[in-house]
DNA sequence: GTAACATTCAAACGTTCGTTTGAATCGCCC
DNA sequence: GGGCGATTCAAACGAACGTTTGAATGTTAC
């Protein structure tokens, strides 16, 4: 009780999380292993099935230390959104805006690890484990739900299937962006200095986004016949 | 020189090719195993090592069986395009069309591997195994560049640095809605059947993306001071 | 101080990995 | 039909994997 005995109460767990958070980003789950994975920590090698119970339930309690609170975050920026809108339907920038921020302002945060995160995020769409995709899946179902709402209503004119498509493009553009960004370089000539001006970047993003999701509708004669 | 002389001259070396390619795409690099592998090709332990040298061998030879003509069909169409337009400049849409035909028939070959392929290449921009990276960044090289210039005549009105990062938009939506559209399901709503209609799913992804990289600049003031 | 619990530790567990080996078998040419 | 390179085969290699164990150490409450 005295002020000094703040001791970290859980520091082997964070310890743990932080370095897996760096050590799965640049080798991938599979090719981390336990031993790397303690030594760079400096647990013991039997801390991670102790405090986790096994390698998976780490992974899994990875993703849901920095999901749960980035989805919670973008539900409310929508909710402060429409709440401040009342009546009249918000503009699709704002939405767009609501939910790309949020990734964002993790990849400006190198420091904490945010930006490590992200990339992995961005990795574990196309993981291969299908537990890995599963668990993705449905911790982002009600922020997606949510969202989709948010865009039927901006774009009424918009028919929801497309829309469906649309957020999907917006959503693959979104994570791979973040993940491969400084990884693949496929296209070059971007300045290095632009990679990480979170501010320019949302900019660009912003403006490409919005028109794909406002693009004019294909043509019906490559539509399904009725 | 008989008729029935058709022996298959590389059979299991194809053999090997074709279930890596099946295998890798469910379950990664790293987690398919060689003794699964191998058995499932009806091959011996010894075979990949025989033929290829080793797994990453086998990988790289995976990459460049598919990817060669891919890039050389490529640069064909777009070839033909500007022989074709004379002097004038091409459409960018007619340019975007040239890179995502090529992708979005293979997808449709189901039943000759390309749809894995397909979606193993979406899963291969994101691997963390840096060799892997570095074969497709320069694999992509030269149809990159060339698409890049050919953008760029098509759109002067973008400067070069914005128009560098639409195109990582492009590739990102593309590679990711080609990857991971059947395996992770983000947002629910879209009708099945509609999956795998590869002419709707261009008309959708060339009406989001020519809209995106034909989007107004971003505003000047969030760009960076001159 | 000591009992009860939480955490850390070194060591070992059994399994699976990619690769190598050397003999057996095949296909073809002289 | 015998010789020879190409290929296939069963078996084994050493290394690395995730996990478990039981003792040692640290922490908390009475």
């Amino acid at each position: 009780m005295s002020l000094r005995a703040i001791k970290p109460q859980n520091e082997t767990r964070t310890r743990i999380l932080d370095v897996a958070e760096e050590l799965f980003m640049q080798h991938g789950f599979e090719a981390t292993s336990m031993r790397l994975l303690t030594s760079t920590a400096r647990v013991n090698l039997a801390a991670v099935n102790y405090h986790f119970g096994s390698k998976d339930a780490l992974i899994e309690a990875l993703f849901h230390r920095r999901l749960d609170p980035m989805n919670a975050e973008r539900i409310a920026a929508l909710d402060a959104l429409e709440q401040q809108a009342g009546e009249q339907p918000l503009a699709a920038e704002q939405i767009i805006r609501a939910f790309i921020g949020t990734s964002l302002r993790m990849i400006e945060d190198a420091r904490g690890g945010g930006r490590n995160f992200i990339r992995l995020l961005g990795r574990a769409y196309t993981e291969p484990a299908k537990q890995i995709r599963a668990l993705i899946g449905q911790l982002h179902a009600p922020v997606m739900e949510r969202f989709k709402a948010a865009l039927a209503r901006a774009l009424p004119q918009i028919p929801l299937d497309e829309l469906v498509w649309r957020m999907h493009f917006m959503f693959g553009t979104l994570s791979y962006t973040l993940a491969a960004t400084d990884t693949v370089q496929l296209i070059a000539g971007c300045k290095p200095e632009d990679r990480y001006d979170a501010r320019l970047l949302e900019a660009r993003l912003i403006a490409f986004l919005c028109a794909g999701l406002l693009a004019p509708l294909p043509h019906r004669n490559v539509m399904k016949a009725a």
